[in-house]
DNA sequence: GCCAACGTTGGC
DNA sequence: GCCAACGTTGGC
């Protein structure tokens, strides 16, 4: 089980229409770091669903429903994708600043490394992040 | 292979 | 809307 965060500008595609919907592909990541991070996703493996750009809070869980496959939406290069279904909304959105203020919370990616869309956490940042939006889950 | 120019992301 | 940070492109 490894642990990841994603994230989406939530009037491209929010959380809450990943509810509705049921599944999503992943799809349109550019950037190698962010690919490569999907390309080693694993069915099973949890994300923390951040909004950015409107919100910048995470506001769900969600589960890698399909492991990766080529992008459909890239035209050219070597791009991929994976499916991601719903587990649960944070019973208390996590914002970006409590993040940056939470001293155990200094090492995670998206403090260290802004820009990136798809990135690795580690057991520990991920069952914190659960625990500051006061949320329970069997892992 | 270096580096300047440019484009994009995303917080503020 | 601005701008800092970062990644990518392309000339040399």
């Amino acid at each position: 089980m490894n642990f990841w965060l994603v994230k989406s500008e939530p009037d491209v595609y929010s959380f809450e229409r990943l509810v509705v919907e049921g599944n999503a592909r992943w799809d349109g990541v550019r950037n190698y770091q962010a690919r490569n991070n999907l390309r080693a996703m694993k069915v099973g493996d949890l994300c923390l669903f951040y909004h950015s750009n409107i919100g910048l809070e995470i506001v769900g869980i969600a589960r890698v429903s399909t492991e990766h496959y080529p992008d459909p939406t890239a035209e050219k290069g070597d791009w991929s994708a994976v499916d991601l279904e719903p587990v649960c909304p944070l019973k208390r959105p996590v914002s970006l600043a409590e993040i940056k203020a939470h001293p155990d919370l200094q090492q995670f990616l998206l403090v260290r490394n802004p820009r990136l869309s798809v990135m690795p956490a580690t057991q520990g940042e991920f069952l914190l992040l659960l625990a500051l939006g006061e949320t329970e889950m069997a892992i």
